[in-house]
DNA sequence: GCATAATACGAGCGGTTACTCGTATTTGCA
DNA sequence: TGCAAATACGAGTAACCGCTCGTATTATGC
């Protein structure tokens, strides 16, 4: 049965002309739900938690989203497309087949690691690998739009790699950011902060390089 | 009130003697354990779910642990064991400051990631950072182990690093080790496994070679 | 063989979750 | 001003969670 059979609840199916007050709530929802997101992660944010936290009653809240998988798709769209700038503006910076090295890994990293440390949310949403199929769905856009940006550097700076390995080499390069992401996040101080994204950058430098050092050469084989 | 209350659960407390049956259905119940945990995560784990994995009662589970958290604790003592012994000949299969790193990443790398291949539990259990505070507690020693053997290659190979650094360095290399274990584990054949196996130990190379050049020499600084 | 303890069962309890529904209020539009 | 639609409320509902308890069965010690 497809009819949504709710009383109160509309949301989606036929477009509820949404007046300007919906409008302001919906990002208000959104604002509540990346903060508990971030501090109690996928699961342990229920949704009348989020509703406390942007101010409403549980039954407001589903006027405006059908469940609590819809919540979380319609933030981690917010995320892509602030995200889409903030990676346009980091992969686009500088050719990157000219640039030196350190300074391509700088206006790539830098931007990047600042939007995941101003959206603690972000993670929560983008980095566990447990959550519903739909939930991930929403992610796989922003996951591959990285993907490929990726592997555009790598065609660019090391043309004589595979398809396989640029993929592959590409994969290995995120995964590594993001698990730095984390220690960079609950640095102690500053400067441990600042310490840690030089390690960051020395292991992509390192990984880079040999990329780089296979690839240079026409012939691609180890 | 600290009494137990609890007629048929024991469990702990006065050391109920525990037959030959109770140790098997232990065993049994941890199998199920990982199991479970392994393809659900901690929290979609139920006790429910793992009592059925079992081939036993809700009950019958609660005979023997008294709640999901001391399984789950149960279930990382016995990693904690067994990890021990592959961390063991793992690190102290050849000196660290003399054989070559090639062959030092060879002989760590190889059968740590076969341990996580081998138990997908395991990662579910250490891998979390969401878990209640008794079961991190219960996952710190092998972590912790984990970084001093670490921290005692580093020592060993790059003599000049300072103790921060040397930490430092050491979280990075287990951190970029638990990332790509995933993407090991996720691999679609063999072939992919094994090509990506290959990317790892490069990360580790590069990486280990820029902290062998900061710290060979006596002074610690960039 | 018999008392005692350990093991086994599974319906069910209290608590929490995502979500609903009847109803009251506010807004946009004529 | 009046009225339909959108927004708002919050106690309530079904489902599921970890866990219990009364009871039945099986092993152990003497």
């Amino acid at each position: 049965m497809d009819g949504d059979g709710g009383s109160g609840a509309g949301a989606r199916q036929q477009p509820v002309r949404r007046q300007a007050r919906g409008e302001r709530r919906i990002a208000q929802i959104l604002d509540a739900a990346a903060a508990v997101l971030a501090e109690s992660g996928y699961e342990a944010a229920t949704t009348n938690k989020i509703a406390a936290a942007a101010g409403i009653s549980p039954g407001s809240l589903y006027q405006f989203f059908p469940n609590k998988e819809a919540i979380a798709k319609a933030l981690a769209d917010r995320f892509t497309a602030q995200m889409g700038g903030a990676h346009r503006t980091a992969f686009e910076a500088a050719d990157p087949g000219t640039v030196p090295l350190a300074e391509l890994i700088d206006r790539i990293v830098d931007p990047l690691m600042a939007f995941n440390l101003a959206n603690p949310g972000f993670k929560a949403l983008f980095a566990r690998p447990d959550m519903p199929a739909e939930l991930s769905a929403a992610t796989r856009p922003i996951q591959e739009a990285l993907l490929g940006r990726v592997e555009g550097i790598l065609a660019a700076r090391a043309p004589g790699l595979a398809a396989a390995d640029r993929t592959r080499g590409a994969r290995v390069l995120i995964q590594v950011f993001k698990a730095l992401v984390p220690l960079v996040a609950e640095a102690g101080s500053e400067d441990e902060r600042a310490a840690l994204m030089v390690e960051l950058k020395r292991v992509l430098t390192g990984y880079m390089t040999a990329l780089e050092a296979r690839g240079g050469a026409r012939r691609g084989d180890s």
